[in-house]
DNA sequence: TTTCAAAAGTGATTTTTATAACAATTTGAA
DNA sequence: TTCAAATTGTTATAAAAATCACTTTTGAAA
């Protein structure tokens, strides 16, 4: 434990237990099984201790694990005890939508302002009480109240200048709507939600299977699903996008 | 040569590489190497090369690829020949953030129709020319269309239920927005677009550089980088979601 | 108590993916 | 016509990640 690398899918998968410990906590229940809750991850239960042993020992052999201590503890190696304040830049569509989600303040992100560069949105009030301001405020805000995450939904072809600002502000995570890669020093992480990129490669498998050219099923299942009543799905943990980082 | 078990990354990795050939050809570019479309894409040359090799000999050795073929060759290989029709389902912000934007209908993607289940948007006219539909029309109009993607971006509690409704009815991808993983049958793509995830990626990065707990940083540049003015970024395609197949 | 079944933790192994290295081509200049 | 530089395609190697399989621990029932 500690101290070897940790792949950036267990982090992911991290996240996603997560959800499922705060879903068990909120139906009372108090114990539950790496395989319970691999089950519920779509993932292979070995993965799953796997992922929590890079971080210590959580469970109880032959009882499983405490739902709210291991919720507890996956909040704290993701950081996530703290409220974490943000920067919204581009009030677009996307931009909105965002604001006006509640899964965000629930996971403890709090939207601290929000910059656009057209004049027609410059001092609207926004559903849900904010005001966008002058992009010109920007490195202000984020160095005065020492924000680290940014949400970036800016026309593409914008991305990277504003990239570069919010990075000389001090800015340590960006979350990037954009469709273009942006560079950014060491230091600073990036994470690309990239729609038409994951629809491709949806339309990428429906013509191979189109065209006969399937994928060689293993029809077994594993041997760790469990019985239930819905088709058996493979546990399937995929590349699933394109990260910069450094 | 084909055959081989392609990786998923690959797939994500030509779908980068198409829109950076899209934008070579519209700057007039004939012609283009491995290094450089690599570099534009933040990856190893050996990588895209390779890439590439698992559907046979595109370029020119000695010379590099002709934009305009590679490019088509890529769409040929993604699918993207052809139009796709979608169906959106749940036409609340998030979806109709999507309706609107030009992205996808440059890539080849139109949303035939819109779903919601909420009589005050069933009717409604939409920017863009969407009428919203009853859910309850939902197969009949996947089926006599023969429609086969879907976009998912209702209410999370209920993203299972209409799921089932959208495999019943013959669609065969589904781009999932909601924060729920969803079971379907084999011969069913499911991608998940799930930015709370992507934002605790980074919290853990941040909260580790904040603790001191660093990553080891190869403070070498890959050798394959080039010199230019920025900051030379280490390619890193990680995984960042996690997605259910089958 | 003792025994058994359940289930975590983890070293060993397998599988998958990425990178490196180099032979094979091609072009163009000497 | 020959040589050198550029650059691909591909095999070999290394790295990373997932899975297995076994050991240990625990709790509860006999
Ligand atoms: N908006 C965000 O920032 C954000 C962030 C994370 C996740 N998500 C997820 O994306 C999804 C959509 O987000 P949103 O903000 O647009 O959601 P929303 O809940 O505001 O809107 C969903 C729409 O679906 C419709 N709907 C409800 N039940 C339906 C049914 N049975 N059939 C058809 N339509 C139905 C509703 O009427 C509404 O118009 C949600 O699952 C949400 O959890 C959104
Ligand atoms: N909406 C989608 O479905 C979708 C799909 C794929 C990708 N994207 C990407 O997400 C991003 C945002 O999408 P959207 O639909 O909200 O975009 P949009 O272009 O409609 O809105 C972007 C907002 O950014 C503002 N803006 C422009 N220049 C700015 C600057 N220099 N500084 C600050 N603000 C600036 C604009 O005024 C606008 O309000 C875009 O990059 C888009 O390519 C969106």
């Amino acid at each position: 434990m500690r101290k070897e690398k940790i792949p950036a899918a267990t982090i992911i998968r991290l996240s996603v237990y997560q959800r499922y410990l705060k879903r068990l906590l909120a139906n009372g229940v108090k114990v539950v099984s790496s395989s319970e809750l691999a089950y519920e991850a779509s993932v292979n239960p070995a993965q799953l201790r796997k992922d929590l042993s890079y971080f210590g020992r959580f469970g109880v052999r032959g009882v499983g694990y405490d739902v709210a201590s291991l919720l507890n503890t996956i909040s704290g190696i993701l950081g996530l005890l703290d409220e974490w304040r943000v920067v919204l830049v581009g009030a677009g569509p996307i931009g909105q939508a965002l604001l006006r989600h509640p899964q965000f303040s629930r996971q403890g992100y709090v939207f601290e302002a929000v910059f656009d560069f057209d004049e027609n949105h410059i001092g609207k009030q926004l559903e849900g009480g904010h005001t966008v301001r002058a992009i010109e405020d920007l490195p202000k805000v984020i160095k005065e109240r020492g924000i680290q995450l940014a949400v970036l939904a800016v026309p593409s072809e914008r991305a990277q200048e504003i990239a570069d600002v919010l990075v000389e502000s001090g800015i340590k995570g960006i979350l990037n709507f954009c469709t273009t890669r942006i560079r950014v020093p060491r230091g600073v992480s990036v994470q690309y939600v990239d729609f038409t990129i994951l629809l491709d490669t949806l339309t990428y498998k429906i013509s191979q299977n189109n065209t006969g050219n399937k994928e060689p099923v293993s029809s077994a299942k594993p041997k760790w699903a469990r019985e239930h009543s819905w088709p058996v799905v493979q546990s399937n943990i995929q590349r699933q996008g394109v990260s910069l980082t450094s």
